[in-house]
DNA sequence: TATTGTTATACTCTATAACTATA
DNA sequence: TATAGTTATAGAGTATAACAATA
């Protein structure tokens, strides 16, 4: 019974310490922290920030398509995007051939907002998460990405 | 440039396909629905089931310890544990050595009702994750614990 | 009829600050 | 003065359903 520094009591934890779910809140919470410390000051979140760079990588994205790339739902998606329009970073353009859809762009602005923010983020991603080394590190996110099916090495030949 | 079974199409997400934070939201939304597919007709969220679940295995245990351990705001744990208190699963019980706290336990009735529930939540954690064998399955969660430093293998010896 | 996106409502969880009652 | 918990409010994100416009 090692007491920390605090000397927090001690909490049995029983079968959570080997449940997926619960691991995976636990860390989501701490790199959440970490991104705060990182972009708090721009008012950004990280889902936020996710669509943005998204939209980047793919203009003329469908609105729904992007919604399910990103599992983030519809409703909530709409919101995001209006914000955002509001905020002149994108744009929204109804396709001729389909005019039920949205195709979203970043403007000038946005591809400028992005590409300022995107050395922070890559210098956010690049530190490592606390206790994990490199090598940790990148098999922890080769896991998850098998986990999600967003796999690009291992599943792929 | 594999089309998938619904020809939905095919998305750049570029850096975040590294991104520790984005692969365990992602992650952590597919572990919680599987989870609501096994619990969802109980009523039963994950938060408030570890809540009790703890509770169970540390009686007379402070409110505050088992906000910092499961990384629950005070705030919110108030009201779940009130809402625990009202459906007479809790009890509150407040010490003689220190009248600002509150300890926890469970009732006969709660007891009787984790009981109830800890078989289904062990048969839902035991199925693997879609895509993982079940050696990559233990891989995950031992990074995962020493990510968020509840480690109990590999740093204590 | 089915699909795309919108609106509206409710709920979970987080963030924050002000407050009480103790210590 | 500091700590344990409470109350209140605001916000992100999710769940759901009803809806309009279009296919």
């Amino acid at each position: 019974m090692a007491a920390g520094v605090e000397a927090e009591p001690e909490v049995e934890l029983g079968e959570l310490t080997a449940s997926l779910g619960f691991l995976l809140r636990i860390a989501q919470i701490e790199r959440f922290e970490r991104f705060f410390e990182s972009f708090g000051d721009s008012g950004l979140t990280p889902g936020a920030w996710s669509i943005l760079f998204v939209i980047g990588r793919n203009p003329a994205i469908r609105q729904g398509v992007l919604a399910r790339a990103l599992h983030v739902k519809p409703a909530h998606m709409t919101k995001t995007v209006r914000a955002f329009e509001d905020r002149g970073l994108v744009e929204r353009r109804v396709p001729q051939d389909d005019r039920r859809a949205v195709e979203l762009s970043l403007t000038a602005a946005g591809r400028d907002w992005v590409d300022r923010h995107s050395a922070r983020f890559s210098a956010h991603e690049a530190a490592l998460p606390a206790r994990l080394t490199a090598k940790e590190t990148d098999q922890l996110a080769r896991l998850l990405r098998k986990m999600t099916g967003l796999a690009t090495d291992g599943t792929q030949p």
